[in-house]
DNA sequence: GTCTATATTCGGATAGAC
DNA sequence: GTCTATCCGAATATAGAC
């Protein structure tokens, strides 16, 4: 790994700018400029600027699914089989939130990179983004387990929340700090993921007030 | 207005562009074909590929903001000044989520535009988005009007999710009825608001479990 | 106001020396 | 494997006729 330099220097450079800038605004040129290499490297080592994006998305999507689902299944252990929601959504939100907010500059700039490539239409990119949708069906899968009782589609309702509030806080977490005048913290990290959990956990288990067509209901029962 | 239809025509093929593409993906060719204008009109009009961004943007934004305005209005009105929680957080969630999911095709072009927009990083969008931070400062002053008990940073953070909630169905809605198998309606525009209304609100008014912080408090309080 | 034709810039890719 | 130099296509912008 330590052989070829040139090739992570590209992809961290490349990481990096992606991060804060999209897929089309980023030149090879800005990347190779960044990374102290030469232009003509890219190609060589890469062949293509789409399969450069390609496989930094896939190298970096592949080691958080692997600290998430680490994290599941020691859930599960704990629970002797059956993970509890709060742990399961602090599987999920743990990992990209820790990533994103943390000390460590180069895992922030992967998760941000992250969300932003989420909603890139450029082809190689959503190839690889269907594929994780396999990863998201075993988190609700767990959920279900956890939830025998609850309608499957305020799980799926409840996961979708969940996600909500995950990719907001790795991509605008910048303008929470100015709207609130600096008063939310965001160097807790581990605040900011149990507030995540617990309202995310609220949804799932349906300790908000009544929607409206059930409180129709009571209320056409009671009458 | 109904005399110049070369601009509106241009304004619309754009939105409906971005809507699905990101702003440098879409060519003002790709614009001007679907269209059916000329090439040179785009610069005649509006000066710049940027310019047509900024001011489609604008316009939008205004409207989307005006709307939500009223609702705000509405409510307080309702409330002798002082609105409640749910109605706040109806008249922020209600208007983009019926644009986007309701049967208006520009419409629902228009918000996806917006939501897409928002995270653009072109220079003449950032300065109208930061702007946009403006527009909910006055949600947030509401917010914290109708739940004086509690502590700020809460309603900040309470908001912050009300908002990711929001993009996500208005981005993400479509990933969601996959993964859900088709069990999720997204057509049933209604039970959507209150379902994020009623978990937003259950973050805001602190019906969640509590946090950790808290409940390490609560320990320490009894031990 | 609308069109054709063109200027100009930029970015991805490659050939070929070292 | 790395570099220089260059090609080529694409896209924005504009000049100027109608």
């Amino acid at each position: 790994m330590p052989t070829d330099e040139t090739r992570t220097a590209i992809l961290t450079a490349a990481e990096q700018l992606y991060a804060e800038r999209s897929f089309g605004e980023v030149s090879l040129r800005d990347i190779v400029a960044a990374a102290g290499v030469n232009l003509a490297a890219v190609n060589y080592h890469f062949g293509s600027k789409d399969e450069l994006l390609a496989e930094l998305f896939l190298s970096r999507a592949t080691a958080l699914n692997r600290e998430r689902f680490a994290a599941l299944k020691e859930a599960e252990a704990a629970g002797d089989g059956r993970a509890d929601v709060e742990a399961i959504l602090r599987a999920l939100a743990g990992p990209p939130i820790r990533w994103c907010l943390g000390a460590d500059r180069q895992r922030s700039a992967a998760a941000r990179f992250m969300t932003r490539a989420a909603v890139e239409t450029v082809p190689p990119i959503r190839k690889i983004v269907e594929r994780d949708i396999t990863h998201l069906r075993r988190f609700a899968d767990a959920l279900r387990r956890a939830l025998p009782d609850r309608e499957e589609v305020d799980v799926y309702w409840g996961l979708h929340f969940a996600l909500a509030m995950i990719r907001q806080t790795t991509t605008d977490s910048e303008r929470l700090r100015k709207l609130s005048g600096d008063l939310c913290d965001l160097d807790d990290v581990d605040d900011i993921i149990e507030r995540i959990v617990q309202l995310a956990s609220a949804g799932l288990t349906g300790k908000t007030a009544p929607l409206r067509k059930e409180r129709a209901k009571a209320a056409a029962a009671k009458g």
